[in-house]
DNA sequence: TTCCAAAGTGAAGGATTCTTCAGATATGCT
DNA sequence: AGCATATCTGAAGAATCCTTCACTTTGGAA
């Protein structure tokens, strides 16, 4: 736990309900003005404006501006990482080319749900502990797809962590290509058959009677 | 050209010699400071400073501080598009596989180069008007490995520019994750040949006699 | 050496933003 | 109804930051 971490947690937890409402409006507003707005202009009072609220409410539950934009980035990241789970359970036991399609329908599913959401979110993952938190959604996803690369019956993974990763992160690069918006025209449209190539192809190299690859 | 392209352009360009001894101060001067401070913190005045000259002389060539920013960063994105072009140039007429090694290895060696100077670009590369230019640097590696591929005697690619898109941001996607320090540990010592292994794989599955793969 | 344009200086105005807090309201229990 | 507590309000102080511009210094051509 880094020494910021603290000033980043909310500041007093929802008692009655309203206040439970208060807090999802917040959040809510926060994506909205982050969309609309930028980061830069994200603001605190601007979120506070758009939630229809006093800045004063927004302070009860956040200690300040980034505390509000952590519990916004961290909410997402927990979801994504809960699919990424929730596939690798569903796909124990099964082929290589289940496991490939399986996780990228599953990643693609949950991140282009809410595509300008998942954009907006972007920005605040790079400063202020978002790191720590990306971080943190990756260990649980890598630990996830290594248990499942471990069950594979028809591959053999000498490290199962490292291949995770590198098969992660390597879904999540063309992604952010195309929610950021740099990618070329229609590629959106192949994406997930793209995709799944890449996994299968990359997942598949570690076949059994096919040698180590090395 | 964006509406604010045009803020974000140098103000003038330097005449004599020492202003553009100054002007790479301030470049050099600018990622100290992002990389010590961080992205919010890396104020015109701070820079100024730890260049060793007055906020004017900033203000002479930049209109504002997204401009400095911008130019940064277009440099070290231009450095990018440079030694990808240069690769592709040097393996054209290649088998597959060197390609793929060819490509990762130059990839590697121009953003290991300076990790902690390609780690804090990462968030200029966010916000104002760092989407365009990372959208200029893609459209350029994508048309120079698009024709590689097409090049490629042993494959035979029916959509280039999409399989370009996709490999050069799988690549880039693993290279984020090690130089925001969010990987796993040992990490870097096995990256250059999962990625050649990812590449590869990715590449080879149009190979000829292979089937189209769809 | 003389002189003009290029380059550099830095204090200060203008504009935001963050965050607090004393007081006003709303809620739910007795 | 009456009370204790949970919430909400929003004006204002404190802290930065951005950017300008009138003035000084330097470079180099005539």
């Amino acid at each position: 736990m880094s020494a910021i971490a603290a000033t980043l947690k909310p500041r007093k937890a929802p008692i009655q309900e309203r206040s439970a409402t208060t807090v999802a409006t917040l959040h809510a507003a926060a994506i909205q003005v982050l969309i609309k707005d930028g980061l830069d202009r994200c603001t605190t009072t601007r979120v506070a404006e758009r939630a229809g609220m006093s800045v004063g409410s927004l302070y009860q539950y956040y200690p300040n501006r980034d505390a509000l934009l952590a519990a916004v980035l961290e909410k997402h990241l927990d979801a994504v990482a809960d699919a990424v789970e929730r596939a690798c359970h569903d796909l124990e036991g099964m082929p290589l080319a289940s496991l490939a399609s399986g996780l990228v329908i599953g990643f693609l599913r949950v991140k282009l749900g809410d595509p300008e959401g998942s954009k907006a979110l972007y920005g605040v993952a790079e400063g202020r502990g978002g790191g720590d938190l990306a971080a943190k959604m990756q260990a649980r996803i890598v630990a996830a797809m290594s248990a499942l690369l471990a069950s594979a019956p028809d591959a053999r993974f000498d490290d199962p962590v490292m291949t995770s990763a590198v098969a992660f992160s390597a879904l999540a690069g063309p992604v952010r290509l195309l929610l950021k918006g740099e990618a070329p025209a229609g590629f959106q449209d192949d994406l997930q058959d793209q995709l799944i190539r890449l996994l299968t192809a990359y997942l598949q190299s570690y076949s059994v009677g096919r040698g180590t690859g090395r």
